[in-house]
DNA sequence: CTGCGCTAGTTACTTACATCA
DNA sequence: AATGATGTAAGTAACTAGCGC
């Protein structure tokens, strides 16, 4: 995800801008003044190509007196940053060597573009995880919500005293209070024969009860009842 | 102990975009 | 409507401190 501007990218932008002042000065963060050559002079910047990149700015702040100069990779030095970020995280010092030797950048510097790569890297990388862990949790509240309703509901038959059986419903046998249980160890619902857990929608309860109790166990492993 | 390379956090700068006179 | 000044947010190069090997 590399910033890349179609506008700039064609050549190194190394311009900067002075901060608290009117109009912003273009300089060129490649070359320090010469002595005695007008700083004006120097503003007025000049293009990479003809100044060569050999001194691109890396720790060359004299003193802290100049503001910090700041390069701006061009299209192709990203390009191949990113490709050999792509094949390897870090480099080893004949890689960076190398690399920077074919970029025409201080070996310090592709040193810390790679460490900002990681970072970033690595924030995606989070920030994609939280996003997940925000719709796990989304959901699993939701399931939570409706397993904690269900369990009243099954605790309520559970302490009800028998059912009066109706003249229309003599085919189903009453709840027995032995019926239905719920294992303290782990917490599953059980059942013996003859139960509203043998029905389809409490089973599945039952298995979503286990995807949520673990879950919210946070991931511990599961032990066999 | 020293040096090196790394991560995490921060700073400083650039750029794009929005807003307003 | 077009334009230039200004503010702001996002992206990122560079820096610093601290840690482990």
């Amino acid at each position: 995800m590399a910033f890349l501007d179609p506008i700039n990218s064609s050549n190194l932008d190394l311009s900067i801008s002075m901060p608290g002042v009117c109009a912003v000065r273009e300089l060129d963060m490649n070359r320090v003044p010469a002595e005695g050559e007008a700083e004006a002079d120097w503003a007025r910047g000049q293009s990479v190509e003809e100044e060569g990149e050999e001194e691109s700015s890396i720790n060359n702040n004299n003193g802290g007196t100049q503001p910090r100069k700041k390069l701006r990779l061009s299209k192709d030095q990203s390009r191949l940053l990113e490709e050999s970020f792509r094949l390897n995280h870090t480099l080893n010092p004949k890689q960076k060597e190398g690399l920077a030797m074919e970029l025409k950048l201080k070996p310090r510097q592709v040193e810390v573009w790679f460490q900002n790569r990681r970072a970033r890297s690595k924030l995606k990388q989070t920030e994609l995880e939280c996003e997940y862990m925000k719709r796990c949790f989304g959901s699993l509240t939701e399931q939570n919500r409706r397993l904690q309703w269900e369990l009243e509901e099954l605790r309520a038959i559970k302490v009800a005293p028998p059912a009066v059986v109706s003249r229309h419903n003599r085919s189903q046998p009453p709840l027995s209070r032995s019926t239905i249980t719920i294992c303290p160890r782990c917490e599953r619902i059980t059942s013996n024969k003859n139960t509203v857990a043998e029905n389809a929608t409490t089973t599945a309860t039952a298995m979503q009860s286990e995807v949520v109790l673990s879950a919210l166990k946070l991931r511990q492993p599961s032990r066999a009842c």
